[in-house]
DNA sequence: ACTAACGGGACAGCCCGTTTAT
DNA sequence: ATAAACGGGCTGTCCCGTTAGT
């Protein structure tokens, strides 16, 4: 969720569809399919391995083609920018469907501690080397900083809008836009402070003592 | 500082020299002197009122050269590096003071609200006509969008240091930096509703709200 | 011949083989067979087509694979090149018949202005309303434009071929190839201000004006 | 005039600058400018060669650079585009002063044919082998060819505007565009003609012949 | 038979920082 | 001292034609 459903950035028509497909259709994969994802998990992996060892921009894309053996067009079918190789499009469950599947009756602030709670541990656990190392370079280069925001922003509209729905509140409520922006900037706080910490301390940890504080009232 | 803290990453020579000799050799300065001094901060002033603007990234060497009034060249007489026009200058101390002389016995949540309340004018909407045109600009422009978020981050940053300070407790305290977003989150929360809502909203009245909605723990 | 001509330039090796296999085997074509042939004229119709509009170079095999309704690879199956699917075609014999049917007796530029005033209509205006649009689309867009003139001068070619052979003088004549060259330009000079004035004057009364001010001569 | 002025095709703003001072400022060139102007001639001097030895496409900008002697980007520097290069900017009379220079008693057909027979030489006399392969480049290559189209469209309509001008009459007057194309349409076969015979032909008597067939009504 | 994926390469734009001329 | 010109590099886009998988 922090970083991921990124493909809507672009307008740039159906490059990334069968990407896009691979995720969907489960079922029996196909050569093919296994094999583009594959190349694009390689592409990722070599461009994060040199990112951190030379930095983000002193790494060129030519660079991270020649270290996952493809060729530098090859680079730009899969990531249609330098930047997107970061903004990884885990295919996991979204946090809209996540905190949708949570029981009706159930308070929406608890809905959404719960939904994270379930997310962020697929998210980061499978490969929670690589995640930290995408997260902390989203968190020191400028560029994907910036894009850091715009996804964050973006998920708090989508917040609002579930809210909305599960309280029956107008669409258009203050109060909802409140706790969605609160909500996602303690936990972005929570992640910031695991990221800091070199993912030595405990997210789940942290995300309890997030949704605790906001629900309490900012105890200062 | 926002800025500054972005180039760890990035291996830096010993290129200070040329500007060490500028600062130090203060002591009587000459016509010739005091006119290289003038340009170097007209180049820094006019970089740094760029860098807000549109991001590090964004900004050219030829446009800040353009706004200081010199050729592309000229700047780097003065700046051996683009990163080096960045390293001296402090931040923008509005907020931070507007804090720190709020009543010492005065709760710290308390002093930010107020704070805020003589902030936001200053920062956003001392014109109101001109600001408003100005944010919608800053929303709607994803490059200036961006940079919003990055100067609130570093405006999170900053009230966390002031929290640690008149709490005495320990900068690093997790709960310090989850009340500084919380805060910030809420109050771009209602500038964001004031800017959609055209300016007709009552900004003052919406402020409020949101730290009330903050102090109560979310609502929902 | 318009297009064929442009490529004297290229050096071409060998590749028509499979090409030239499908037209010889025509003696019982067989469902495959036949089914080959049409998807091969489709694709080149499409493609003429193509080139017709946008130009060679504008054109990309992708565009022409869709238009046909197959896939870019398909399209390399059927023609080696890019190129060999232009060698085949002839011309668009429209204009070459109508002064071809113009009786023998009929002095060659009276033959030419009654050829004219009988393709117009075919050429640009059967439907007067559609045919004014793409004219002015044709104009407006560079590209579109560029590609009128190069049919132009195609025709001017073919009418001084037809003028060589009606007058009985060498092809390469120099007084034929002013004339045509002439003809042509104020019959364009007319069409296109026929379109300037959007329709709403009467094509062939400028069009006899134009013939008119050539026979006599350049007015000014 | 047949291909020069082709600067104002670029809205990309003041890149070429400094270019266009070069001839302006003939009082004292300075060592930069005939430095530049030398680079730019050798440039294109490179690129014909290149050009009529291997072929437009089939040429790259690289090799340019390398025959000149320069890198790659500075060829940009110089021409905005790889077709830029075949269409040079020749400082010398355009049409349109040469023929605002002749005397006003003069009939108008005269003063175009006196300021054709003027430029021309002028234009392809200091190097006639060059121009020669430039314009064989400009018609041979379909992309550059169109190119050569849209400046001659260009030109009809500057020298209907400066006959206009002359005989007083409204500038939508249909007979003077008929003219003014007509006049440009022989000059160019004229000077097709003059390449097609690789400038064995006397291009000044093609030019009499053009205009005395005008004169005298296509004689057809 | 068909097509997705790929390779290789060119163009053009931009940008930083150095060298060269004024 | 100032600025023009330049070099070198990188990104991203496009496109053609081949190879490998369905």
């Amino acid at each position: 969720m922090l970083i991921s459903s990124n493909f809507h950035y672009l307008q740039r028509g159906d490059r990334m569809s069968s990407i896009a497909t691979i995720s969907i259709a489960t079922s029996r994969p196909g050569l093919r399919e296994r094999k583009r994802l594959k190349t694009y998990q390689t592409i990722q992996h070599e461009a994060l391995k040199l990112f951190t060892q030379l930095g983000y921009d002193a790494t060129t894309v030519e660079q991270i083609a020649e270290a996952a053996q493809i060729s530098p067009s090859t680079f730009f079918r899969y990531f249609p920018t330098k930047e997107d190789v970061v903004f990884t499009e885990e295919d996991d469950p979204t946090l809209k469907r996540l905190i949708e599947e949570r029981p009706a009756h159930e308070p929406a602030i608890e809905a959404v501690r719960q939904a994270m709670h379930e997310w962020l541990p697929t998210a980061f656990a499978d490969d929670s080397e690589e995640s930290l190392a995408r997260l902390k370079l989203a968190i020191s280069v400028p560029a994907l900083r910036a894009r850091l925001w715009e996804q964050q922003q973006a998920n708090v509209a989508i917040l609002a809008e579930l809210l909305s729905r599960r309280t029956g509140r107008d669409p258009a409520d203050f109060a909802l836009h409140l706790t969605a922006s609160a909500c996602f900037a303690v936990v972005m706080t929570a992640v910031l402070t695991w990221v800091v910490q070199d993912g030595k301390a405990d997210l789940a940890a942290l995300l309890d003592q997030a949704f605790a504080a906001l629900e309490a009232g900012v105890p200062l």
